[in-house]
Formats: structure tokens, C-alpha cells, sequence
DNA sequence: CTCCGTGCAAATACTTTGCAAAGCG
DNA sequence: CGCTTTGCAAAGTATTTGCACGGAG
């Protein structure tokens, strides 16, 4: 399939690359709507399920039943709150190549991708 | 809420303990049916809720929109085949205690869990 | 006797899909 | 014009919940 080009599709992309938000598709969805009131939320699950497969984006997970976008493809981790939902990115930390291509040979395995994903309590929310 | 004995919910932790599968909770379902024919689905997720708020078990991730659950509740890391599913454990692969220590005082958060899930091709689908 | 645990069915809620109309090239 | 993209509404589907009954202590 030939993609063409369309508005609405490059303003999902724009939204999520300006935000380090980590939204989820509805957060995404109400943004595109102040410029484009008529635009449907199918569309922007449609084109997000696009993005993903083709590359341009990253999903960091589902946090309370809602899957996270991220446009940030380099690799790096991440972190989520527990109580708030809050996603932050941690730069420096991820895994090394050489640690996957050996685990890739001793397990007789093709490994795309690495996701480390670290859990707790967020600044704020660790005070209360 | 004060835990009864029940045979069912400890049918439920057994299975998962017995099984490398990393299962889903309809494959938990399946199995203790053989036992109890009378066994609800809403049973066997009710009971995962609390073995994973307990600490028991935890969740490996969201595969197909199916999540999936273990027993072992190590530190160790996983696999997840993109292609037939499959979850492998990766006993030697984890993030370091001191790192985390590292990051938790630089970022001024409470880290409490850390997951680290690589995904790919298995043995079997990389063939293909 | 008093709660806890369970089956059943209905309710949730996010996401996906079918279809006809609109739009890009 | 041909093929892609979209809005709308309906469908899908894993999981959760309300309720009344059975069961453990």
C-alpha cells in the first residue's frame, strides 16, 4: 500500500513528537481536535497502529488499561509511576549490543528489540 | 481482607508454579477446568489480580492483548516471540542493583520494580 | 453464625473494523 | 479517475463487577 500524504496524519505525528508526555492515544486524539474538530478517534488509532509498524514510533506500554505512545524511537528506558501514571525517560540506561548478541547466539534466537521498563513512585507522588 | 484456604485459588498459583509457559489467565483456566469442571473465568482473574497485588506472581507484559503471568518472581528478564507468542526467561540478564540506586537518587524517584523484555524471533520462527 | 470465595451473567472500556463519502496526486 | 484516508457507528474482546449462594472457620 502507497502512502499518501494527509493532514491529520502528520498532526498525530507532530503531537507526539512535541510532547515527552508519553500519551496515550485519547490524550492525543482531544490535542488534534482544537486544530481539527472534526477528526474521529478511529483515525487516530488507525494511524498510530500505522506509525508503530512502520517504525516511526514506539509503544511503552499499557498503563492502566491505556497503551502509551512514544515518538522518541532512540533506544533509551523508561520509567512509570505507579500512582500517577507519569512516564519519564531515562537516557542513560539501556542495554548493551554485545550482551544482546551473545544472549542472541547462546539462545538461538533473533532479537529486534530491548524494553527495560523501571516502575515506582514519581517525585511527587513519592512525598505523599 | 482476612485470606481464606481455598482450593481453587491455590489450584490456580500451582498451575502457574508447574508451568514455563507463562501463561494467560483462559490457558490457567483450561487447565484447572480438568480438576474443577465448575471453575470460573472470573475466578481465575480475580485471583491473579490478588496473587499479583500480593506479590506472588507478576505480569511479563501484554501479548495480543493477552497478558501474560509468572510465578517466578526472581529478578530475571524475558523474551517474547513477535511472531508465535512464546516467552522464554533470560536468567543472566538483569539491571544492576547499584545502577538503580543510581538512578533513583538522580531522577529523585522510588524505584520498586525493574523489567526488562526483549523481543524477537524464536528458534523456531526464525527458520521461517 | 459470620465473612470470604465463587459462579453466572451483565457491564466496562479500550480498540478495531465495515462502509460510504471525501481527498490527494 | 484510482486508490488512500476518514468519520461514524457498530462490533469485538479481554477483563471487571454485582449479586446471591455455597463454604470455611
Amino acid at each position: 500500500m502507497q502512502r499518501k500524504r494527509s493532514k491529520k496524519r502528520e498532526a498525530i505525528l507532530n503531537v507526539l513528537r512535541s510532547t515527552k508526555e508519553h500519551p496515550n492515544a485519547d490524550w492525543i486524539y482531544m490535542q488534534i481536535k482544537k486544530e481539527y474538530p472534526d477528526i474521529s478517534l478511529a483515525t487516530v488509532y488507525r494511524n498510530l497502529a500505522m506509525f508503530r509498524k512502520e517504525g516511526d514510533i514506539i509503544s511503552v506500554g499499557n498503563v492502566n488499561g491505556h497503551e502509551r505512545y512514544d515518538a522518541d524511537t532512540s533506544p533509551h528506558s523508561h520509567f512509570i509511576c505507579n500512582k500517577c501514571g507519569r512516564i519519564l525517560d531515562l537516557n542513560n540506561l539501556s542495554v548493551d549490543k554485545d550482551v544482546l548478541d551473545k544472549i542472541e547466539s547462546n539462545m538461538d534466537i533473533k532479537v529486534e528489540d530491548c524494553a527495560v521498563v523501571l516502575s515506582g513512585l514519581c517525585k511527587d507522588c513519592k512525598i505523599k
